[in-house]
DNA sequence: GACCAGGCACATC
DNA sequence: GATGTGCATGGT
């Protein structure tokens, strides 16, 4: 079978069986880009409770979080780990909104996404994942978010190979699908989801798996 | 108590 | 360029 058709059987087969995500989780951009880092080597429940605290510090906000002392952001968002080292991402992101968006991330929105995604990862504390999660989830550009879930996945469908790098199972995605921001959106979603319900690192298989192996044969 | 969670930067070879 | 290590909390 095709590489795109297994591709499209797998998407049919994990929507079929979670629904859609609505994804991803933060009510505006800037929390999408906040949660990004936050999430970072993280369980998600961590970073709920981080994001929270901002929320009640009213510190969701670029300019907040550039004027606050960095033991206080370090304290806020502590549950979600890394506090010392995240408190300064943060920061860094702020920096860079203010330099290059006059502080409203959204400004970003009429960039080239390949250019400003080289942009962002400048930013020190922004890799790849968090960087085309920002494009994807922020900014609602068509960029596909390749996490470690992604690669294990994958992998357990012989779609890519086991030493293949980030830039390669991304193309694995961007080279035979529509570059079609909401369906990427949606597809690593499911993808998350999947793994996370199901396709623990220890077991060898999963039900979505079972799923899909059943559809390519 | 070990292991894991939607990574990344930096040092060293 | 590959490989190793520090960063840190909270749930299972």
């Amino acid at each position: 079978m095709k590489t795109v058709t297994r591709l499209q059987r797998l998407y049919e087969a994990m929507l079929e069986a979670l629904g859609p995500s609505h994804w991803w989780p933060g009510d505006t951009p800037f929390e999408i880009a906040v949660g990004a880092i936050l999430t970072q080597n993280t369980n998600w429940k961590n970073v709920e409770s981080a994001i929270q605290n901002l929320k009640q510090d009213n510190a969701l906000d670029p300019a907040a979080i550039l004027d606050m002392p960095p033991d206080h952001l370090g304290e806020l968002i502590r549950p979600s780990g890394y506090f010392r080292m995240k408190a300064n991402k943060l920061k860094n992101l702020a920096i860079f909104l203010r330099d290059e968006a006059d502080m409203v991330i959204e400004n970003l929105r009429d960039r080239d996404p390949q250019e400003l995604r080289a942009k962002i990862l400048t930013i020190n504390g922004v890799g790849p994942e968090t960087a085309d999660s920002i494009l994807n989830y922020a900014l609602e550009m068509p960029v596909f978010v390749v996490d470690t879930y992604t690669g294990r996945i994958m992998q357990r469908h012989g779609l890519i190979s086991e030493d293949c790098s980030y830039h390669e199972l991304q193309n694995l995605f961007t080279d035979n699908l529509e570059p079609d921001p909401a369906l990427f959106n949606e597809f690593h979603a499911l993808i998350v989801r999947t793994a996370k319900d199901w396709c623990k690192k220890t077991s060898p298989r999963c039900e979505s798996c079972h799923l899909a192996y059943d559809l390519e044969n």
